[in-house]
Order: structure tokens, then sequence, then C-alpha cells
DNA sequence: CACCGACATTGACAATCATCGATATCTTTC
DNA sequence: GAAAGATATCGATGATTGTCAATGTCGGTG
């Protein structure tokens, strides 16, 4: 693997590598319609209104999640295929992938 | 995702969310006998050897890799499942996962 | 237009982290 | 047992991060 690729997964692993927004990624996927509003997801995390937004901006800006702003509310949904070509590289190094003990 | 488990997770991610982490496990997965020590990692990237073995301590601690001392060596690989595991809770997280448009 | 609610941004602070130089530990060899 | 080499640990430092309080912005409402 390159530097270069590296530090391109690291962003999107850092994104998704703190327990809040790991949370956050799975209330809203869990979410009716697989979205969900700040107001909707500041009460599960007991965290403040900010902090929340700033973990969903930190997660906007790594590709993970997308943002839809509709009328006073923006809705949060997490992009297709992102989270899968992560856990594409990590299998890729994973033993016994492909390997069969005869 | 309970916040427990969210922090046990976030504590794995945190391991490999770090380009040199990413790139050690890539390396060792790709190592002839999938396992490599110290003094083949330090020079591919061009980091110095106690910084290596940090990086080593801190995957070897989140459980993503395995330690095995032969001799003056430390032969380093990739524990089986630990990574398929954190594969899994990004793909659980995945849009359109067992569904179809009709 | 004034107000209110939802959300984003800013500034600050404590905590954590990545890296390095120096040093310690342990194993093999002579 | 002294020397050499591989690896781990320690201490320090500059950078990044998670959180919050305060404030700004924008859409909807009366």
């Amino acid at each position: 693997m390159s530097a270069g690729r590296a530090l391109e997964l690291s962003k999107q692993f850092k994104a998704i590598a703190d327990p809040n927004r790991l949370r956050l990624v799975s209330l809203i996927s869990s979410s009716p319609g697989s979205e969900a509003c700040v107001c909707d997801l500041t009460e599960p995390l007991d965290l403040g209104q900010p902090t929340v937004s700033h973990h969903l901006k930190i997660l906007v800006d790594a590709g993970i999640l997308h943002r839809e702003k509709r009328g006073v509310w923006a809705y949060y949904s997490v992009v297709p295929g992102a989270l899968n070509t992560l856990a594409g590289v990590l299998s890729e190094s994973c033993p016994t992938p492909e390997m069969r003990p005869a």
C-alpha cells in the first residue's frame, strides 16, 4: 500500500474511529428512511448540539455521510458504498480469506 | 449500538486509523508467511525503530496484531478474525445491504 | 419586520497522539 | 562474561482532537 493511499484511507478511518461518531452512523443507518436530523441525534448521544454538528461535519468531510437541507432541518444519510470500501480494505489484510486448510 | 460497544470498537478503529499503521498491517499480511519482524518494517515506512515498535504495540494492544518472539527477533502477524469483525461492523451500516429495489 | 427554532461556526481548553533521541532489556556469539 | 545486535521503554515536544459555551446564520411564522 502506497503512502498516499494509506493517508487517504486513514482520513476515513479516523472519521469513524470515535465512539460517538460510530453511534451516529449506526443511529442514522437504522433510522426510518435511513436518515436523521441533528435534533434526533443529540439526545441518544447525550451530547450538546454543537458537538453533534461538529461530528457530523467530520463524517461529511470524510465522504461517509451525506447532508441534505430540507426546510429548517438538515437530514444526514450514509453515502452508499463509502463504508463498503473501507470494509473491503480490512478484508484484504485478513488471514484465511480465500485460503482453505486442504 | 450501545455506548460501551462503540467505545470498544473505536479503540480498534483508532488503532488502524493511522497511515503508518495501515501500511504496517498491509505489509505484514503481504509478507511471506504473513509475518514480519521490526527490522523488515522500518525501511519501507521510513520511520525510526522506536516509532515502529510503538505503532506495533498499539496494534497488539488493540488485538489486531499478534507478537511472537523467536530468538532475537519479534515476529508480528495479523490476528485471524480481528479485521473481519471490524469489516462486519462497517457493512452493517451500509445502505442497500440485503435490500433490493423491488 | 420581529421572533423563534434548527443548525453551523468560532474560540478556548484539556487530553490524547505521533514522533524522535536516549536508554534499557534480552539474546546470541566470541 | 564481554560485545553486538534486535527490540522495547522512557521522556519530551509539537500537533491534533473532543468538548463546551457563546454566537452567528437562515428558514418559517405570526
